[in-house]
DNA sequence: CGGCGTTTTGAGAGAGCTCAACATCGGTGG
DNA sequence: CCACCGATGTTGAGCTCTCTCAAAACGCCG
């Protein structure tokens, strides 16, 4: 899974991978409306959740009431894996966009990790790629600088080519992922465009060559 | 396992814990002197490292040359859990201070989880709060103000007492986990100190009762 | 058309960074 | 035993950069 927007492809993790016909079937489909909650830090875990369509956040609140973005989950991937082995949700989980999820209960995916192997290593792969997205984004949050942290994350998430980044929210949500005032990165945006390090159309943004 | 100097006790990742013993039989030892890598980014993986004594910090280094601190390892803790999965380590591993560590070999890890299903969970388990771990550090690093970031590791990393943590490296290591300037910390733990908030005494700090 | 949220641009202030000087503490070797 | 040296710890001063508060243009939807 991953936490930034356009990077869907880097670590896709669908539950199609390891998660046996058994478990889906007991699935229980779930929509939610954009702003609503999916479950709330310090609730009782339910299970496994993954994201049909629409988009669900992660989220915690700081101490200031600032809303710190942990993770945007889109269709194809799971949620909150690491609350199989806990009692309490540690963060919240937020539909960004009007979304549907399926619940697999903890109890039934724990059970296909004792008997297949296969299921339970494919799922130790994904929350190992997990860690890694997050040492990721740790080193993003490192970088002080406005241009160069979004630099950053242009170049992570460019696409196929290298040069194209497709956004799927809005600039303002991409600010919060990004740890920055929704000025900042539009005055950001708009001095790399007027040097010409990059162009925008729509939702679209084009590295230029070679810096 | 954990990012913060002080928290080992949070999720301190003993190999006890789910590793057999044939493996951990045949695993090599190895020591490092301070500041000598114990594997670079890009470098074909090897298998899981176990630190024996010492420390090992996994970094990386930003395009500016800044080295960012992704984690430090203590005794009994694991390092490159996710490596199992790739071919290739995707930070640096330096050892902190001279340092021993123990090398599990890939292969065999990976066969033990195959036969030993409750092997593979408690890895699973491991790796899921490394998971919140880090996501808890990413919650520390978008706080902006130096004395709340100061206070959030305090009080996250404070002993059993809730009031006393005791610092393991220097303060100026402690900066670089941080994510602060090193001058940044001495000043805002000065005012801390001055405005009764903690005190110092050596390595050790503690936390005045309430705020 | 009216309203709401996003996108933009402006101006000012605060906070941490950088550069710099100095103190302190261990360890090393003469 | 003491001088030297490097690294850590500490404090000072200015500067840059982002945040915050403000205001306005734009776009979408009922």
């Amino acid at each position: 899974m991953m936490e930034t927007i356009g990077s869907d492809r880097i670590a896709a993790m669908s539950v199609d991978n390891w998660l046996p016909l058994t478990v889906r079937i007991v699935a229980i489909e779930r929509t939610l409306k954009a702003g609503e909650a999916l479950f709330r830090r310090g609730a009782k875990t339910e299970g496994l959740f993954e994201v049909v369509a629409g988009r669900v956040r992660l989220t915690r609140v700081d101490r200031s009431g600032r809303e710190v973005v942990l993770h945007l989950a889109g269709p194809g991937e799971t949620l909150a894996e690491a609350s199989l082995f806990s009692a309490q949700y540690h963060c919240d989980a937020i539909a960004s966009t009007n979304a549907t999820v399926r619940v697999y209960p903890k109890r039934e995916v724990l059970a296909v990790f004792e008997e297949n192997p296969k299921a339970a290593q494919a799922f130790s792969a994904t929350l190992a790629h997990q860690v890694m997205n997050l040492r990721t984004r740790i080193e993003q949050r490192n970088i002080r600088s406005a241009s160069e942290r979004v630099r950053h994350f242009l170049t992570l998430n460019a696409g196929d080519d290298g040069r194209t980044i497709n956004l799927s929210g809005t600039l303002k949500d991409l600010a919060a992922e990004l740890g920055l005032s929704h000025e900042a990165l539009y005055r950001t945006l708009a001095a790399l465009e007027h040097s010409g390090e990059i162009k925008r159309k729509g939702s679209k943004i084009t590295l230029s060559k070679r810096v």
